[in-house]
RNA sequence: CGGAGCGUAGCUCAGCCUGGUAGAGCACUUGGUUUGGGACCAAGACGUCGCAGGUUCAAAUCCUGUCGCUCCGACCA
């Protein structure tokens, strides 16, 4: 590709709109631009990255067993009630309406069409296992856009769903796209690492996350470096021992504590109630009914957990006009010991189970309880971990301190089990002729999330450094003089041309611009390797060869396309 | 949806407080000089100051509304 007649639109200046780096300089290489929140029109450099990225994770697909379908990103709603998710995923649902008044959904994730495709096509054990993936268009109602590729109201995700006779079969299919997804990253340069995940609104059995780290993450992982432990902070858990037990306890004792509403408070003078010994009581409202939640003073509740551990479609803290009413306080003296209604259900996070000697508001403005014994005092419909993990806590299977930081997901691969193929009737025969679900998993990778990760993982003060793999052109020739029938130019074309015959994905910069403006225009999109051909070098016989972010090398003229080649194959991905 | 901020040339921004001829740098066009890390000189083109209404002799500037964008929060297969 000569640089002239493509379209690259550079920019010194950074966009006031992009925060974090990889948007900077996805805006300033040229890559992407911005039509509107949430939404980007791909530019020519950007395209050739994301075509690299799909073809990589084509190949491996493919290398798993895994088969391309094409499906509509336009849905009708009617399969999404069937599965449930027109509910529990209408947060996040783009729905249009056509000209009849009909209404349809914008598709993020493909669950639904594929398990109708399957109940309609796979009728035998014969047939399985099978697992379809897609590279496609997805949408997703985010109420608030950002970083560019990382949140988009439109993005490109590969989905993958996969059919199986059996638990142990789905397995062996989840462990062959988990591998794969290893792989994946590993080709794209991302050093990424799967990590325990919630399975949120798609369901089932459990997930692993993809994660990349980075500061700019939205997400955070808890992890241990002992024994390779690692979690989503919203799934983790730690070796933390349960809230020791003090004797046997004196009876609940009611005491005033005026204006004390927080934890904080009262453990402090003259109190002095430790806020491990305190039980902090939490109304939620789930799914349209009140709840409360018992956590240690000292801890934080986990949304994340209690929705999946109670089966939760929605949750919110419940205000104090809706307390009041409920527990006769408002929050700050709220307990579970006396003057819970009946039919409200209390978790408690496992932490509190045969803690005694706890204190606990007393549902009485002002008031506290003491000497408070969750099993004698307390009716508590069910125990959950409910807590989240900090740093510094001990791992649960080698005790080593956790620690957790920052990580972009670019991943998730859920064993779905046949939540799905049951609500849709994706059934099999099986060889003794019984009806059976399939038994699924799906498997999502965020592409267009993916080229951003890469971006933010690998960049330094001049612009992007793209691993040779996924770089929209692996070699910039870049001539100092242009003129046709120079010796720089001829030297140069030569060169494109010979690379370009051995399957290298060159670019020349044939602009008639200053050394400056090229040198700096490469840096910022971070091609690999340049060869820069110049009047100074050439009159001893030499160009230069520059990886990206290393040091100039120069080498006999003659040599170059040698060099060049031998350099990409050192520095492929493997 | 709650809180905050910003909408002025293609981009980055000044001007607004204190109303009176719409600006700078970069980019762009033409000519010239330059040419190994974002050149210089000269000339030029580019704006319904987000939109609508109001106040005023007069509004980019003050007021009201509205739309959009960004940030924080809530939310997040």
């Amino acid at each position: 590709m000569r640089w002239s007649q493509t379209f690259i639109p550079t920019l010194k200046e950074t966009p006031a709109d992009a925060e974090i780096v990889s948007h900077k300089l996805l805006l300033r290489a040229g890559l992407v631009r911005k039509l509107t929140g949430g939404l980007y029109t791909f530019l020519p450099l950007g395209v050739r990255v994301l075509r690299k990225v799909e073809q990589i994770i084509r190949e491996e697909m493919n290398g798993a067993g895994a088969v391309e379908v094409l499906m509509p990103a336009l849905q009708p709603p009617d399969i999404w009630q069937q599965s449930g998710r027109y509910e529990t995923a209408r947060d996040v649902l783009f729905k249009v309406k056509d000209s009849a008044g009909r209404e349809w959904v914008l598709s993020p994730t493909a669950e639904e069409v594929i398990t109708s495709l399957a109940a309609g096509e796979i009728n035998s054990y014969r047939q399985l296992p099978k697992n379809f993936y897609q590279v496609s268009v997805k949408f997703r109602d985010e109420i608030r856009p950002r970083f560019g590729l990382m949140r988009a109201k439109e993005f490109i995700m590969k989905d993958a769903y996969s059919f199986d006779v059996s638990d142990e079969a789905a397995m062996a299919s989840y462990r062959k796209m988990y591998d794969a997804y290893t792989r994946i990253f590993a080709r794209c340069g991302l050093k990424a690492f799967p990590v325990e995940a919630d399975t949120g609104v798609i369901g089932g059995n459990f997930s692993h996350e993809f994660m990349v780290p980075a500061e700019t993450g939205e997400n955070e992982v808890a992890f241990c470096e002992a024994c390779g432990y690692a979690a989503n902070l919203e799934k983790a858990t730690s070796g933390l021992p349960k809230t020791a037990a003090r004797g046997i306890g004196g009876a609940v004792e009611k005491f005033a504590t005026p204006g004390v509403v927080t934890i904080d408070a009262l453990s402090r003078s003259p109190y002095g109630v430790p806020a491990n010994r305190q039980i902090k009581t939490l109304v939620y409202i789930a799914d349209s009914k009140p709840v409360i939640i018992l956590i240690r003073g000292d801890d934080q509740l986990n949304e994340t957990k209690f929705m999946a551990k109670t089966g939760a479609i929605a949750a919110r803290p419940a205000t104090p006009e809706e307390i009041v009413p409920l527990l006769g306080a408002k929050p700050g003296s709220l307990g579970a010991v006396v003057n819970v209604p009946a039919g409200v259900n209390v978790y408690a996070d496992e932490r509190l189970q045969g803690a005694n000697d706890m204190t606990t508001g007393a549902n009485e403005d002002g008031f506290h309880l003491k000497n408070v014994s969750l099993e004698r005092d307390v009716k508590v419909t069910a125990w959950f971990d409910l807590r989240t993990v900090t740093a510094g806590e001990p791992c649960a299977k080698c005790g080593q301190p956790l620690k957790i930081r920052r990580a972009i997901e670019v991943g998730h691969v859920f064993k779905l089990g046949t939540k799905y193929s049951e609500k849709l009737h994706a059934l099999y025969l099986d060889e003794s002729g019984r009806q059976q679900p399939c038994v699924m998993g799906c498997y999502g990778i965020g592409v267009t999330r993916t080229v951003q990760a890469v971006i933010e993982q690998s960049n330094d003060k001049d612009g992007i450094v793209w691993p040779v793999a996924v770089a929209p052109f692996a070699v910039c020739i870049t001539p100092l003089g242009v003129a046709p029938g120079s010796a720089t130019m001829q030297l140069a074309e030569k060169i494109y041309a010979e690379l370009g015959a051995q399957g290298v994905e060159v670019i020349l910069d044939d602009r008639d611009e200053r050394p400056g403006v090229k040198f700096k225009d490469a840096d910022l999109i971070g091609f690999p390797l340049r060869v820069a051909i110049g009047e100074k070098s050439l009159a001893k016989g030499e160009v230069e060869l520059k990886p990206r972010g290393g040091a100039l090398m120069p080498v006999p003229a003659e040599d170059a396309v040698s060099r060049v080649l031998a350099w990409i194959t050192a520095n492929r991905q493997p």
